[in-house]
DNA sequence: CTATTTTGTAAGCGTTCACTTACGACCTGT
DNA sequence: ACAGGTCGTAAGTGAACGCTTACAAAATAG
């Protein structure tokens, strides 16, 4: 019998690195040996462990939705026991004001967008938004549902889009270092808090 | 006497076959020979008329805006005379809902996102949305002024930036052809006219 | 005409980079 | 022990591609 491998973990605890330099360089610029150097082993290993450049990129593609869920939902926990009155949509949102982007994974996502004709590299980002979507719907729901009973407008999903989508304009203008990060703050407030709340369709 | 160049006229008639390419292919694989042979000219003469690849790429990223500012432009003279009574913003928030993406231009934003550690992308980018945010800036006060007086959130500079983005999300969920063009109609109705009313501030 | 510049065509050059080949050392189950 | 796999390292290969060189043809002002 052969020696077992260990290729599954290896790839799980070099994805945040990959992750990491693509962010940095986009797809096409982060070079496979720059790659193999930031994970501390030669090119050929890398070329083991993923069959080729495009599948390390895909792992980083999924990388960046586990990240962002698993910061939310500490957030979450930590903040159920110093509550200020907030639910969980507005500890979001708040959370999501000041610290939106600065992982720079967002790169990814730019990147992964203008290599997208690749069949594969949309199949991963479109089930990467649809989560991000489909998580935000919820709290916009649940916090409309728990603050009044009443219809609004936007509804909830295309409410949700419309935050991916103050979320990406806020990554542009960090990325372009237009306007200040208090700005991109105050987007967040006043545009999220419109988004949650809507307008009572009569 | 030499003969006189028309370098600057061909270069503004092969500005949108060269947007058009980089829309289509991005920027790193779009090649400069199948620059050319779109152009219908050799490679030599494309760098004769332009410094490098970039250069092009520059030159293609303002024709995004040029040809937005034109559309908009003849929609608003022509709905001058048979107006329901919308004003400006709300003609252009309706055309936008059914035209808007269908050039594909944003991919060149996208391309020029992840390529955009250079300098002169970066520059060229940020003029660009620079004038769309005035564009729409303008338009959300106009329409604001001429509804009704009181003060609203989120503020117009803030609006306009997430009329952006709700303009590039729906540009990704067309590239990733997630939903539908209905959706995405839907979607731009409706934020859009939340936007631009806002809610009041009490 | 002629000098000077643009226009057209063909070939190629140098570099970058994803990916491969080759080979030896090292584990680990039977 | 040893067979059959994994790991580590070094070198290389082949193709893509941005950009250049070289040279002839055409056009225009003086």
């Amino acid at each position: 019998m052969p020696r077992p491998s260990l290729a599954h973990e290896r790839r799980a605890e070099l994805r945040p690195v990959i992750a990491r330099a693509f962010a940095e360089a986009g797809y096409r610029r982060m070079t496979t040996a720059e790659l193999a150097r930031r994970c501390g082993l030669q090119e050929t290993q890398l070329f083991r462990l993923w069959p080729d450049k495009r599948a390390m990129f895909l792992a980083a593609i999924d990388y960046v939705y586990a990240v962002a869920v698993e910061q939310w939902q500490t957030l979450l926990r930590a903040s159920e026991v110093d509550d200020g009155g907030d639910d969980a949509a507005q500890r979001l949102l708040a959370y999501e004001a000041k610290h939106h982007g600065e992982w720079g994974l967002y790169r990814i996502v730019f990147a992964g967008l203008s290599e997208s004709d690749d069949p594969e590299v949309r199949r991963a980002l479109r089930r990467m938004y649809a989560r991000f979507h489909r998580f935000i719907a919820r709290q916009i729901t649940a916090h409309r549902a728990a603050n009044e009973g009443a219809t609004h407008t936007p509804d909830p999903e295309l409410a949700a889009w419309a935050i991916i989508g103050m979320g990406t304009v806020a990554d542009v203008l960090r990325e372009l270092r237009v306007g200040s990060a208090a700005q991109r703050r105050e987007l967040f407030e006043q545009v999220g808090q419109v988004m949650l709340e809507g307008q009572r369709t009569r």
